[in-house]
DNA sequence: GTCTATATCCCGATAGAC
DNA sequence: GTCTATCGGGATATAGAC
């Protein structure tokens, strides 16, 4: 199956030269979140990218110092769409309790949708996101604006705030990832369901943070 | 812990045709679980396993069907420690809430210290949960220990039982997903510090989960 | 039934030509 | 910047020795 496939994607009317492509750089990660979106990091392949952008397997090297780098491309642009999940259903005007509950049904809710994406971002490991400063920043633009919301609750005590901060996350990360770990399309009642947990979950824990102190 | 090892495979002094390992099946196992410890999941291949025990790549094919089969059988073994990591240290004699407490530090300990173990049960999907039994059983006993643990406290609500069972599990899985992600050797103390909080946020969880009714 | 030998195909990465 | 050519490695399938 799959023929060399020669397409050809520039169809300029000129003498076909197809040497230069306009911006393989944008391309590259244009086609990698999409080939990622049907295939899934693991499954990912340069050399399949290539092929389908109509470059040989050694152009993209011109770009990326290798896979990972593309991947980190690629993790930074998912960051900005998570981000957008967390906060597109936490509306400021909402209490704090409310919105945190809302960010992490966006959490979970992202994670089942983008499952590719998602895992772009957590099977890298952290470590290029301080090996790469734009993965980092965006990484913390997601934490900073978890931990804003849970400081308006404890605006004295600052180590109950990141306590809870990190608890919430967790949680959210878990009730994700439990659910991605599943492979094929999760079913919609699924995502609902988990989401709608991971939310009153976060609402639960709230209540009961006084058991995050480190006397508990 | 448990080194079945399987020694040998051929020095038997004769004329050192080897046919035949002694059980390669055991052994593949054995050495998978190695291997994997060593490199990670993503980077374990059959071929150098089989390098490693002395029979050509095509051998393990006569033991299971391909590479996941294989990676479900030591996934197996892994939940099996992963269940003792767990129980370990939460003696019957504890109350429910200290419990609840110890097998979610357990959760994270073990992940942190077995990460690439911890990998094979989470990497490869719960479906395959489905399609191999004694995986689902392995699965399915890790669960029932935590929901009966659940269960000592709502004797009358079967459904608020599951949910906190459920929060219990994501947030330890949170913890534990989050700190394995990190790639290289955990900081000990960073191992000591997601355990202690991953027991607090369950007592928290505990503490707070009126809010996990259905009508919040 | 168990393993060797071999062969195909795909992938990541590099060197050097244009 | 891209291509051609190529290397090393891994997954998998099959034929045949024992």
């Amino acid at each position: 199956m799959s023929r060399p496939r020669r397409a050809v994607t520039r169809v300029s009317g000129k003498h076909a030269k197809p040497y230069h492509h306009g911006d393989l750089k944008a391309a590259l990660i244009d086609g990698a979140v999409e080939l990622i979106s049907e295939r899934g990091v693991r499954r990912f392949s340069l050399a399949e990218l290539s092929r389908r952008l109509g470059v040989t397997v050694a152009a993209p090297y011109r770009h990326f110092d290798n896979r990972d780098e593309l991947l980190a491309a690629v993790a930074v642009r998912a960051l900005e769409a998570f981000w957008e999940a967390l906060t597109i259903e936490a509306p400021e005007t909402d209490a704090p309790e409310q919105r945190l509950g809302a960010m992490a049904a966006g959490y979970v809710r992202f994670a089942a949708e983008q499952p590719a994406l998602f895992g772009v971002v957590f099977s890298l490991g952290l470590d290029k996101k301080k090996r790469y400063p734009e993965l980092r920043d965006a990484y913390e633009k997601v934490e900073g604006t978890l931990q804003a919301c849970v400081a308006e609750f404890c605006h004295s005590d600052t180590e109950a705030a990141e306590a809870l901060s990190h608890a919430i996350e967790a949680t959210a990360h878990g009730y994700a990832a439990l659910l991605t770990d599943q492979p094929g399309p999760p079913d919609p009642a699924d995502i609902d369901r988990a989401a709608q947990q991971a939310a009153r979950t976060t609402r639960a824990l709230i209540e009961g943070r006084t058991a995050l102190r480190l006397s508990a």
